[in-house]
DNA sequence: TTGTATGCGTTATCAC
DNA sequence: GTGATAACGCATACAA
């Protein structure tokens, strides 16, 4: 029954059921019952066929177990395309995190990538509606469309990730971006900042509404006015930090009065403008105070050390699984439409009080 | 025969073949032919079908198809597994440009995650034997194994991707690690640098020895003992680079005859080490030059700016899925068992002449 | 508790 | 050039 040539008594792949069922000396079906469900089968037969299964090498064939029970055991990220991703240097960790959690559950990681183009964008359709994936989790604010047709519409269960698209009708799960950017604007106050330079990615994304907002209330709530900061950036990608970083230099200069503080949106950017700003003469934190976005592990490293709002990816990652994997098994409780994982604010050296 | 509840006039998923043949009024095969094959279909009957195929958004059901012809296509990529990769930072851009080759040629990407967990081996195991997947990627130096089986023995192609396992069978795409090293060590020994302190990842791994063996070259051909290297590290895996770094610190503060320049295996090592060395008031590269390896964006924005070996990942990214494809598909002519990209030495304001 | 029979959606082998 | 029909490997309804 196992079509495979014995290649010279090498162990060729593809056991299947039935090479299992006749070793062991049953049907087929019992077999199927004893591998799947805990109790149904006598312990005598199991324990044939387990050893059988063993024996043979047995793995079942998954796609055959999907075709029939109608679902896969698939979970697509959707990592937005670029290239390269270093802006969030989190990535792999998202990543690892993830997968983890999947497998745990028993179910694989496949990975898609949405950058503008055509082909990417009808790939990431065909898995949805090929009954490729079972759900996906997704990195990016917008969702693909080909034809009018967004994997919403193929009744996949989607969960967003970093972004808050609970507008949208999909899970989200977020940190508090406003909140965390508001406390770390408010500590640069009571350090006794009063010009911020913000350094911001896309204008109008959600981040950049988020943080910035968080910004405004913190002047806000300090008795500073909206004029207090100036904004850079709002053209590029997160993806283009550094690129980001370093206009960010020359809007820096442009200004009249110059700011004491800046607020950048990643890591990339305040470490480019970090660079930069030094290479023209000025001093962090003795001119210039820095914190930003992210809490890459290289922020430690740099000089001086910066300060960083920490995002728990690992944590995020778990959450956007147990979310997806709800939605997936049909618990019918309700899933949360928003679950805000808090950032940690790192305090290092590049931030002090200003001159004077 | 569509199965799908009609929810409120929503477009639900799930036309099948079936549906788009009766629309188009042919049978079920003639819709298979139309949709896969170039010619063999009359050329009005095939417009008709790609009609009704486009008006029911018909999208081909993967698992069916795969249990049919008997194989997937998707590539299962395997990542060193680690509480976060940031090591080589390059994960992402070996993920994106792997991933878009293969779009391009109509593979998925799976990603598997090679931890000294039992679950993750064995999941890697399922996929491969599971008939899962049709080849894999591998970014490790040693394969998974339970029950003395390992993906090798799955008949699964298989190509590794920057270790040489070529003498393991292994199709290997890797850099010219050895020959990069020597020429950057040589650009130390023109520059007056005469003691040295090595890095390591961990010992004896491939790594390890290509890039160690490419510095006692060019200690050799520049006429020194190999008692001019010193080494530090060697317990660490990659990932753990900047813990690494530091710890080389304590190493170097240690020697009798201080080196003035340090060849970092990885760029993490170099930036931990560069920071802590400084502090130590130390300083770059008046008193130590500094070179490492990986060619991580970041390199540009160290104070000073760190000369780095870049590792070209998205060439090798295409090299190594162009590699595997040609196996998948039988290709009969033999595949390289070794292609080499090169890397290029990025000199920044690391380096200098020592004092004196 | 176990065996028999049917079908998941597609491709491929036949006839026509 | 096109249409029936039989697998692919597994899970399940039903019969025993």
């Amino acid at each position: 029954m196992n079509k495979n040539k014995d290649v010279a008594g090498e162990e060729q792949s593809g056991a299947l059921m039935a090479d299992v069922a006749r070793l062991a000396g049953v049907a087929i079906s019992t077999v199927s019952r004893a591998l799947a469900n805990p109790g149904r089968v006598n312990e005598k037969t199991r324990a044939r066929i387990n050893a059988a299964a063993k024996q043979l090498g047995y793995t079942p064939n998954a796609m055959a177990r999907g075709l029939r029970v109608g679902k896969s055991n698939t979970i697509m990220i959707i990592l937005p395309g670029s290239p390269y991703y270093g802006a969030s240097q989190i990535i792999p960790q998202v990543l690892q995190s993830i997968n983890k959690s999947l497998i745990q559950q028993g179910y694989n990681l496949m990975i898609a990538n949405l950058d503008r183009e055509e082909v990417s964008e009808r790939h990431i359709l065909d898995l949805a509606f090929g009954g490729t994936v079972r759900g996906a989790i997704i990195f990016s604010s917008k969702l693909p469309e080909i034809d009018g047709r967004s994997p919403a519409d193929s009744g996949l269960p989607i969960v967003s990730m970093l972004f808050d698209m609970s507008d949208a009708g999909l899970p989200s799960v977020v940190t508090n971006d406003r909140e965390a950017i508001r406390e770390a604007t408010t500590e640069l106050i009571r350090s006794g900042h009063r010009r911020f330079l913000y350094i911001a990615g896309p204008t109008g994304n959600y981040h950049d509404v988020e943080r910035y907002g968080g910004v405004l209330e913190a002047l806000r709530a300090g008795g500073l006015s909206e004029e207090a900061v100036s904004r850079s950036g709002g053209e590029l990608e997160y993806q283009h930090g550094f690129e980001i970083g370093i206009r960010a230099v020359d809007d820096f200069m442009k200004l009249a009065a110059r700011p004491t503080a800046v607020i950048a949106t990643s890591d990339d950017m305040a470490i480019s403008f970090m660079s930069r700003i030094q290479r023209a003469g000025l001093s962090v934190p003795g001119d210039i105070s820095i914190v930003s976005f992210d809490g890459s592990p290289v922020c430690e490293f740099c000089s001086p050390p910066l300060s960083t709002i920490e995002q728990p990816v690992e944590e995020m990652g778990r959450a956007a699984v147990g979310l997806l994997l709800d939605a997936v098994r049909q618990t019918e409780n309700a899933v949360a439409m928003r679950t805000i994982i808090r950032s940690r604010l790192i305090l290092r050296e590049s931030i002090a009080s200003p001159k004077g």
